[in-house]
DNA sequence: GTTTGACAATCAAACGATTGTTTGATATAA
DNA sequence: TTATATCAAACAATCGTTTGATTGTCAAAC
């Protein structure tokens, strides 16, 4: 009574083990056997479907880019007309994109997934290159002036980026997840605030 | 022609080799076959000088104790007269603590150092509990009001130590190291006027 | 309705490579 | 001599991967 054919019940199974674990423990810390065994798969499936161990790695990886790419597709039609915008009205886009931003970390990115991309970010052999952080660092450039290569703006950016993501990261780290669920509602909230505070200092 | 005897070098050089390594791949990520290679250094010599992988590791994580110890060495006399003080100097001592925190985090902590405690943070097995930390949470519950476990107390607190140590893993991360030292000085005064306007506004 | 063949999915077992560790011999300095 | 330091070599264990056999499924042929 074994279920067969076009069974994509255990690639699913090994790519949402695989998340959390290598999220847990980074991708050396874990091996394949350690996957397999807590999906209650057999060794050979990972090659089988992915091709090996990097292979699956990078298929998570790819998931998350497909996520923050269609994240930023709201933001693509402002991109067009960038040029046309006052600043008043670029600086209200600016508070607009935090808005969600702090949305999309806290409702499409689920916490594995969340976990991973903190790991992968500090992968020194990382590939992520988010749209996201690219439109806002050309948004940014277009409010102070046409000085995309001006390192002071693009460190303000940094900054402005970490506060988006960073308190869950520390959350995450140093409170148990049941203290998390309760307080995350408020938390986003004053995340949101302070950022829009922030930026309207900022200029 | 090889030097001998008491020879604190060769365990100096694994240290180094091992922090900076362990700073940029994780302890699963480095092999000791790796660390002696570019220590110059026989594989035995680990498992001579510190009995293992593990307890080289241990080593350097109670190196970073040590430091961050003898930093929060400098509150523990405001510790004690804690409740002595005024709301208005409790609030002028958050300021003191978090321009000393960047000033600590700038010079005293190596940039390897910096790495490897980045990702000592994220190791869901780390014992580290900084004193620092925990100090700063009884301050900021002193001023609040005696009720520690109040978890937005918490929170702000960690939302607080985030934006100390968050934006010099980002320029870590996102920037090189030449832009990273240029940058530096300029960078460690905005996030000190930044903590010092965000406390003031806090309370 | 049954049989057949092709294919995807799964499995235990073995592969060579790499892991951390230990060993026993050797070299150096007190 | 004695103790520390270093070394090449071997150790068992684990790693990612491959193999070859076996299973279940479904459409086509009978």
């Amino acid at each position: 009574m074994i279920e067969n054919k076009t069974n994509d019940n255990s690639k699913q199974k090994i790519i949402a083990v695989a998340t959390k674990l290598f999220a847990q423990k980074g991708f050396d810390g874990v091996s394949i056997r350690d996957i397999c065994k807590q999906a209650d798969i057999n060794i050979s499936m990972i090659s089988y479907y992915f091709g090996g161990k990097k292979e699956l790695y990078h298929s998570i990886t790819e998931t998350i880019i497909e996520k923050q790419t269609e994240y930023a597709k709201a933001f693509i039609d402002f991109d067009i007309q960038l040029n046309k915008l006052s600043k008043k009205e670029k600086i209200d886009m600016l508070c607009k994109i935090t808005d969600k931003a702090v949305d999309f970390f806290y409702s499409t990115v689920s916490d594995d997934l969340m976990l991973f991309l903190l790991k992968e970010q500090q992968n020194p052999n990382a590939q992520l290159n988010s749209p996201t952080i690219n439109f806002v660092k050309k948004l940014i450039a277009s409010i102070i002036g046409k000085k995309e290569n001006d390192m002071e703006t693009v460190l303000k950016t940094i900054f402005l980026i970490s506060q988006i993501s960073s308190p869950r990261i520390f959350m995450f780290i140093h409170l148990g997840q049941q203290e998390q669920k309760s307080y995350t509602k408020k938390y986003i909230q004053i995340i949101k605030d302070n950022l829009k505070k922030y930026i309207k200092e900022m200029f």
